[in-house]
DNA sequence: TGTACATCAGTGAACGCGCGTTCACTGATGTAC
DNA sequence: TGTACATCAGTGAACGCGCGTTCACTGATGTAC
């Protein structure tokens, strides 16, 4: 082994980890192989080295930003206090700054629209990591309703943030956002304590 | 005048008609202006006798698509039975088929989070027409609130709406599709009733 | 009514450019002696 | 410890292609006589 045995392994996972926020910003569809190994400090000839195309690291990358939600949700409701679980996931949720940084924003609020269009393989990455992410607001979800309707509610609520941070995106007014984002708050816990 | 006087403007909104069906179908990124002037029936050379570049034709595109929605809805509305009239609109918008014609779906369901990346004025066009469409939702809304708290509620359920199609859109399964909405239908009237 | 003409909506070749992908290569690295 | 070597992560020129845009043109049309 000339290189230390890990270095192809942190490399790629470094040129993913960049992809999902580099996507996260400009779209799925903007962005190029070239910007995207520019990113993680290479060139683009050794891209096919590492992913068979650019779809496939484009379903990786999604993957990797939804577990990267998720794992920040989870955090959250794990620190709340006791009996305000569910309000600290929302707030962790739509406090992330989807505005000054969206390449550390949520994946879905940069991409919802692009995902329904884009190939199987990225859908099906978007659909279990998007599930995993929708699992912990049904976690929270204050009641005691059976698990099915917690997350067709959980669901619910999780639609109404991302429509929510999309529309508030399209503003460039900071005094209306943060009304649509204090409305959406409001609503959410509306929906999740009249289950 | 060797054409009838009406022969230009009608050329126009055809192309924008076609574009506004094309750009919810396929994406605004991904559509070319070869292929928006092949679906108004015309060659790409004509584009630029009518608009200014592709952009302009975007933003005229998602205008128009969006003064469609606020009309069918508005409509769907007015037809009601009285006292039912909030539930008709959420029907209608939620009925809308996004998933065999998305061409003719919601512009906010196909290109929300594209639109956050766009160019000025196709923000702004959609900005001033999603705030015709959430009004329409504002004014059907049962209870007796100030205008500004009424349209507030209407702007998170119909976020959650937007959002819940979005999500749909991504999975493939009928039944799962049918169960996304059924709750964003339920939520939505939660919502509106616990005004 | 028939013909010559001016208009201009629409055509399609051409431009420079960046895309996704391929591939022959370079040169830093760890190994063997 | 020093040198020659094999490996392979990473490089960058090149490919065919479709993009947005420009422009010289064509030919169907309504008008003038």
């Amino acid at each position: 082994m000339r290189y230390q045995k890990a270095h192809r392994g942190r490399t790629r996972e470094h040129i993913v980890a960049q992809a999902s926020g580099r996507f996260r910003r400009d779209g799925l569809a903007a962005v190029g192989v070239r910007q995207l190994m520019d990113d993680a400090g290479l060139t683009h000839g050794g891209f096919y080295g590492y992913f068979k195309s650019r779809s496939t690291l484009a379903a990786e990358a999604v993957a990797f930003a939804l577990q990267d939600s998720r794992d920040a949700l989870e955090l959250a409701g794990a620190n709340a206090e006791r009996g305000c679980e569910f309000a600290a996931v929302v707030d962790r949720y739509l406090g992330t700054c989807h505005f000054v940084m969206p390449e550390q924003g949520c994946m879905a609020v940069a991409l919802a629209s692009e995902i329904g269009r884009a190939d199987d393989d990225t859908k099906a990455a978007f659909r279990s990591g998007i599930h995993a992410v929708i699992a912990v607001f049904a976690k929270h979800l204050p009641g005691d309703g059976p698990p099915e309707e917690r997350f067709g509610r959980a669901h619910a609520i999780y639609a109404m943030l991302l429509g929510s941070l999309q529309l508030a995106l399209v503003t460039g007014d900071e005094a209306r956002r943060a009304e649509i984002l204090g409305e959406a708050r409001r609503s959410a816990l509306v929906l999740g304590t009249a289950l």
